[in-house]
DNA sequence: GTCTATAGATTGATAGAC
DNA sequence: GTCTATCAATCTATAGAC
């Protein structure tokens, strides 16, 4: 990796500021919570970040990579877009813990942002449409895409009601119930 | 109504912080925002609440009543479970305005209180347990509840799902078919 | 019950020496 | 690029006169 010294420091910012607004939200996040997460000094987040919006930016770009190597590993593993359907489901059963505890990243973010931040929301939405064109994708390979990106919507909506409502109930037996059902229901399309 | 003067500025105060807990989130919402919405003296507010977090178990509260009054006259108004059952999902419908807008009231709540509010998140669920016993019950009369409340759970996730991603992508579209979606799967039931 | 005044801590953000 | 020191604003919350 082609990586100055400063990039570091920077990355460590994003990986802390990553976890806390995941972990506690963005704006119950303050930048004490940061500095101290990533044990970098007060003052020096600012020649790394213009504002707290600007560290949420990169956060949002950060996931973005890492969800879209994901996709991009499903897509050169399986060569069946129904197994690769079945991946986005697995994926979902593989993080129950997390989800149960704190939500999905990408809901709970969008959720939270679409209230007032309205710009700030227009990038984390960014996440939705990546899944959401892949997932079309794949069904579009299966020739069950008449309705066009609306069945990746139907999906995605599916996934998004079994992470909250584990969430709410922190409740992985329900989450594995839905899961399995989303599954079937992909199986037979 | 028996109702005190005090009563009246409490129920004010309840009433401008359900509106902005909803459309800002908790952690969004100051002090300042609630007394300039309502219009109630600074320090006066402590007369009535020991704290932020007292407003918002009233505002819950509050909520609870409101959902159990409308339950209840859907119970009065319509002897078949069935069309108790498309009662909720027309709510759905007719809020998608504001679910487009501001999410779900009872999910974004819990979503934002379920990471790092365990004892506020406990009260904000009540919330989700009104409308999960009271779908399990229409069900149990419908006669499908061999799975206990599981299924009770399937139809507010689905709901959940459906009322986020509308949110989410500033959708009625896509929460129009959804809905239609799922109260065709309902009278099948 | 209503009001003014303000405490005490924390917020996001800056300036400037090294 | 790192550090100390600190800004002005805002936060939740309190004290006490009326």
């Amino acid at each position: 990796m082609l990586q100055a010294k400063g990039e570091k420091t920077r990355n460590e910012i994003i990986e802390c500021a990553k976890d806390l607004f995941y972990h506690k939200g963005f704006e119950a996040t303050s930048f004490s919570d940061i500095v101290d997460a990533a044990g970098v000094n007060r003052g020096n987040i600012y020649h790394h970040f213009k504002s707290k919006d600007d560290i949420l930016r990169a956060v949002i770009e950060q996931r973005l990579q890492e969800f879209a190597a994901l996709l991009a590993s499903w897509e050169s593993q399986l060569a069946d877009p129904r197994a690769r359907l079945i991946a986005f489901v697995h994926m979902v059963v593989a993080r129950q813990d997390e989800l149960a505890r704190y939500g999905c990243p990408i809901g709970s973010l969008n959720t939270e942002l679409g209230k007032d931040r309205p710009v700030l929301q227009h990038e984390a939405r960014k996440l939705f449409d990546l899944f959401r064109d892949w997932l079309a994708q794949q069904l579009a390979l299966l020739g069950v895409a008449e309705a066009g990106q609306a069945m990746a919507m139907h999906v995605l909506g599916r996934a998004q009601g079994i992470a909250l409502m584990a969430h709410v109930y922190n409740d992985s037996a329900y989450l594995l119930r839905e899961t399995t059902q989303l599954e079937d229901w992909l199986k037979q399309l």
